[in-house]
DNA sequence: TTGAAAGCGCTAACAC
DNA sequence: GTGTTAGCGCTTTCAA
């Protein structure tokens, strides 16, 4: 069924049907409504091929993700889809890992597909060395790159993040506040916002006057689902001589795994150990007492990113960077 | 930069250069390392419209799942898009939610954006009634439609799934053979293997001799993340005077939220109450103790589907059905 | 308001 | 082996 056959049924030339198709310039209403019913009857589908191949878009947005199955992530990939849909755009997913040339390649594969928009989802996307970053500018050269949680400053890239910082700022000064010095930083990534964090943690502690060297930070590497191997690299911290009192996680699971270590080693939280996630994500709830979170209002940023992207498609100028605030949502892990 | 371009700089016809790009017929060595070269040189990528538009293909799989942010469908998808991508398809998602009517509209989108072949990640694609099957059976009548975890006979479709009688069965009997048979079976979806799943159950208690209106069942019915309601469910199960000693959920985070309750109720488990999820899910190591559950082979099943959807456009013959078995994984929740 | 016709970039059948 | 050419289905001038 193309185009010809409802201009032949409804005895009209295909620029007709093609206008009637596009809402496009002036159609007298008897026309419309003839071509219309035809359509309708036949149950025609534009051949998204041949328009493609025309006017050069699909209507289809590129989304990249490290992983969907990342509790944050996926739920961004919900968010996101949703809104583009709303939008009248398909979402084409790849999860690229972690590994930088998979990104590239990946980002290659959306582009190759012609997607109209790409959308990072995760603060992975953007590396400290600028150079790293080359495969985002060179594909905002072709389409806009809106980027979430992460800034990267760019012609035709845009940026919607929550202040970081200041979130974990906020985390720290509040476990200080309550007396509590010997406060133990877990984290796991060196991401853009990976960094944010620890920033922001630094910076409440050095104000509180604690010593640099006293400031103790721990990386975890591995698997975001092993939390074996996330309560093993506190045991050695602990036994390793450092008794502490307080503990900010870059990330629901690490704090959700101190939970259990404190459990383990018969600590009472949150009166031995206080301890703080970030994301506010549905871990919250399936530890006892139930975590304190940092809520960063992901589906705010994903509807604003989506909104955003559409913004630019229309040829509107759209703010290059959002800075969204997050907030401590106290539980049962902190007094 | 086009076909032309390349055959102009290379000095060949459009053919040739075609021939190159698509490996096929044979083309002097010669000729095809300098198209090769200039291709390579110009940065050239062919057009997907274009060639779409004569092949009427693009090389992409459209993915339905309701939900992204459901752990397990979260890790179908990650899996599924990872083994389609090495087989140089594309994938687009859809997160349709759970409504009937939304499904078939976002199989409409996907059959109007010329998807090679269609992905349903989850037994709620399938109803009990075959009329609101017709959705299925509409696309399938235009490309190859695969289904995980549910069974429905049609052409053109497929099937990979667990066997799910058998898992709840032996997870069932499991508890039985201790000798605890005050079991409580709590679950949340009457889907094609919610039902499978429940007839399992059944079948054990049945076959142990419990009398049918002693077999005991719960269903919860509201948000998978929302663990309160969950165990608010328990508390008013165990209250009304039934005081299970075992329980077998349907999802990971059903037994995780009974961990919970028994914790708050002063439960020791496993003796007091012993307690069988369902996934293997992340979750498992969530809670302490760490909970038993039936493992279904996710990755194996996802690579399977990839496969056998590849096997189907390539025009082979491939199996309609296909069964995995599950296993339980015994931790700390059982005896 | 409508129609005719020229692309859009590629594949493949057919000719040489 | 390689070139020529006719589509694939749609949008969009340009005329009428």
């Amino acid at each position: 069924m193309t185009i010809y056959d409802i201009s032949e049924k409804a005895g009209v030339s295909i620029a007709t049907v093609s206008r009637v198709l596009n809402g496009s310039s002036r159609v007298s209403e008897k026309t419309r409504q003839k071509v219309l019913a035809v359509m309708q009857q036949a149950g025609y589908t534009p051949n998204v091929f041949a328009r493609g191949l025309g006017l050069n878009t699909m209507k289809i947005i590129g989304i990249l993700c490290a992983d969907s199955s990342d509790l944050y992530l996926a739920k961004a990939i919900y968010y996101v889809e949703k809104e583009l849909k709303a939008r009248g755009y398909g979402s084409i997913l790849n999860c690229t890992g972690y590994d930088r040339e998979r990104k590239a390649a990946a980002m290659e594969m959306l582009l190759s597909k012609k997607v109209d928009g790409i959308l990072l989802l995760g603060s992975n996307f953007v590396y400290e060395k600028e150079e790293a970053n080359r495969y985002i500018l060179e594909a905002s050269a072709r389409v806009p790159v809106l980027v979430l949680n992460a800034a990267l400053q760019a012609p035709n890239v845009y940026s919607v993040l929550t202040d970081d910082l200041r979130s974990m700022e906020e985390a720290a000064r509040f476990l200080l506040e309550k007396g509590i010095r010997d406060i133990l930083y877990f984290y796991n990534s060196e991401s853009f916002s990976g960094r944010r964090k620890l920033e922001g943690f630094r910076k409440a502690m050095r104000e509180a006057g604690v010593p640099e060297k006293e400031i103790r930070l721990q990386f975890y590497r591995g698997s975001h689902e092993d939390i074996h191997a996330m309560t093993g690299k506190l045991r050695e911290i602990y036994e390793g001589g450092f008794e502490f009192r307080g503990l900010i996680a870059a990330d629901d699971v690490l704090a959700l795994a101190a939970v259990k270590y404190a459990r383990e080693r018969g600590l009472r939280i949150p009166e031995d150990l206080a301890v703080i996630g970030y994301n506010n994500s549905m871990l919250v709830n399936c530890c006892e007492p139930e975590l304190s979170s940092i809520d960063n209002h992901l589906e705010s940023m994903c509807q604003h990113l989506a909104a955003t992207l559409m913004g630019v498609l229309e040829g509107r100028q759209m703010p290059r960077e959002v800075y969204f605030s997050g907030e401590l949502v106290k539980r049962g892990t902190t007094p």
